[in-house]
DNA sequence: CAGATACTAGAGACTAGTCTCCAATTAGGT
DNA sequence: ACCTAATTGGAGACTAGTCTCTAGTATCTG
């Protein structure tokens, strides 16, 4: 077996780098022109087009959970999800190509059109994050409803993520974390009173 | 002059239908399908597929923007700016066609790229909504600066509209509009105290 | 060195979609 | 009634892009 002169990771980069450009405009041709490689080399990696992007949407899924579950432990655990929180847009200013092919699809939609060899991986995908967001709700507050769960994932996740997003294609803006903290702050103070 | 049986907004209707289940995917073949009218009347109207998706995108934004702007004045000015902010929850709520079809493009990305006789009304568009912004900055807060006008617009719009965005395509869940009202109150809050 | 296997290479078949073109139609204005 | 101009209708030219196919190449194993 010759050594692979392109690889799967390599191809998702080039992938994620003109994602950056054309967004999901992409093109099987773009994405061999910037790599140097003749289309039919990409398609001994990937099957089509939309499972090579889905591949790349998973894959930067994954690497933002990873830095986002790296966050302390024991302290505080409203300080835990605002740290959460703020590593949204660290994440981000760090990791450009990932946070922009994180935009090209959501989850709820996949599950239902991704190619089938995908579909476990996409349907699971949360599970972990969703899991440490229960353990921090736990230790947040006293009883944990729905609600809560709700809260917590909006504050640390949703949140964050919607103020960022517009930024994506750009560089985020200072006043960001302030934005961040307050808003998760908030929102988490929420669970604190019943519902209206 | 024969009266028009597929009007300009006639088409604009089923084009923000159909992107409602195909997203940007639209084809004009979906479109004249819905319409019941053959290709080429979608051409006798809009000189491109691009023109008549972004003129979809200007006449929702524009349609937000009526509703949007259309909120009680006199009282409180921060409460103003938290009843636009839930504005934004109860508009998509209503018109999800039209709030869908806002998620087509982002100005700053049309600003370039947008076809030329778009381009104007395209710069243009939110500039209204920038000039009643500022008024209520200036009212809410005794001294502006720059960074109150960023603060004002992303408790307004942009956090709402980041918070939303997710379930666009779904159903606004009940928890929105005190999820909506906090962290615009605590974004606000930041005005108050100089920067970090 | 021979054979097997993974991989590269690239031409082009195929397809889906945009857009053009022009003949036919309809509704005023005179 | 006739002329004019806006509009409809639809066939198909054209294009951009996905994907297939097969021949060739490199590396490993025995």
């Amino acid at each position: 077996m010759p050594a692979p002169k392109f690889t799967h990771d390599g191809i998702l980069d080039a992938t994620a780098q003109e994602v950056l450009q054309r967004g999901t405009a992409v093109t099987i041709g773009d994405v061999s022109r910037r790599l140097g490689a003749p289309s039919g080399s990409i398609y001994h990696r990937f099957p089509s087009r939309e499972e090579l992007l889905v591949r790349l949407w998973l894959r930067s899924v994954q690497r933002f959970h990873e830095a986002y579950l790296a966050v302390g432990d024991g302290e505080d655990p409203e300080q835990a999800l605002v740290d959460m929180a703020l590593r949204v847009a660290s994440f981000t200013a760090q990791h450009q190509a990932e946070a922009v092919s994180m935009t090209l699809f959501r989850q709820s939609r996949l599950v239902d059109t991704a190619p089938e060899p995908c579909q476990d991986e996409v349907r699971t995908v949360n599970d972990t994050l969703h899991a440490r967001l229960a353990e921090l709700a736990q230790a947040r507050y006293a009883r944990v409803t729905p609600r809560h769960l709700t809260l917590v994932r909006v504050a640390a996740i949703e949140c964050p993520y919607g103020l960022i997003r517009p930024y994506v294609w750009t560089a985020i803006p200072d006043w960001m974390a302030d934005a961040i903290e307050a808003s998760s702050r908030a929102i988490l103070g929420l669970g604190d009173t019943p519902a209206t």
